[in-house]
DNA sequence: TCAAACAGGACGAGATTAGTCCTGTATGAA
DNA sequence: TTCATACAGGACTAATCTCGTCCTGTTTGA
């Protein structure tokens, strides 16, 4: 259902509780024990944000991670893009061909870059400090026109 | 990587080409052969998107299925609705609690509906005429920002 | 009455993901 | 200089999910 993995969710659990105290270096053991992950988990997800620029690490005793930026200028796009690549619903993008055997009469190849474009600009409307802020707060998005119920099926 | 199935992939493909011809009565073999797409996978994802409204059924002999709307009126976000159930990219939407163990330090619940609506809201702004249209005369998409670079790791 | 075509669900092979573990490297403190 | 701490990177296994197929039943027009 257009999901996203879990890592990735862990990752913005991970992110927003280091939102709350940024330019402070944590380690990996340290953030699973604040959100309750396991370990291994948390710092596999950690050095994936690393290489993907939008953590900084530190190595050697008093090590840790910190965030790379402030925490409004990270993106949800960012974040899955660090931990899964490029977004794009389907494989034909990026002129990636081949290994599709109906490529030749596909008629929407192109099509669905629409899409994709849609979705990467969505998803990069969203920070981590609107990820990290209180959900309480919660009500219709500004600009939506969308109401709760939207979405389901039929 | 933020993934439809394969079948919603098709689906799009077999509306495209129903979009060639509206209003005509069409088998799921006939369809399944102008797609070169296999007739049990095409059986099962028109019987999908006739239980979400998106197609019109005719059982008996001379029967098939046709677009139950036009084309402009038929959205991406409802095709895959149908096909994988509400639009969501994560477990903790829809008041469906329970599954999730940190759900009581989650702080961000709430959060993902910001980016879920989003979502949504993109794909509902792409219509199977979009998707039927010729890709060729396709360009950067109106007002993105994007370029075609990104998204990749670094 | 019969054949065509949809309705609905069950099932197995294959692919993908989640989570763990191991070894290596960098760094600060004793 | 040595050592413990903590990240870097990749390999590996079990569990889960998806894909594609098949079977039986129901509807309907010829």
């Amino acid at each position: 259902m257009i999901r996203i993995n879990k890592l990735t969710d862990y990752a913005v659990v991970v992110l927003a509780q280091m939102a709350g105290e940024p330019e402070r270096v944590i380690t990996a053991p340290r953030l699973a024990g604040d959100t309750n992950l396991p370990v291994p988990t948390v710092a596999k997800l950690l050095k994936s944000l690393a290489r993907g620029g939008i953590l900084a690490s530190h190595r050697g005793a008093g090590g840790g991670y910190v965030l790379g930026r402030e925490a409004t200028d990270i993106t949800v796009a960012e974040i899955i893009s660090a931990l899964e690549g490029p977004i794009s619903l389907t494989e034909c993008v990026d002129g990636t061909h081949g290994d599709c055997e109906v490529e030749s009469l596909c008629p929407m190849r192109g099509n669905w870059d629409k899409v994709n474009a849609a979705i990467r600009r969505a998803l990069s409307e969203v920070t981590l400090a609107d990820m990290a802020a209180p959900s309480l707060s919660f009500g219709p998005p500004p600009d939506s026109g969308f109401d709760a119920a939207h979405g389901g099926r039929a």
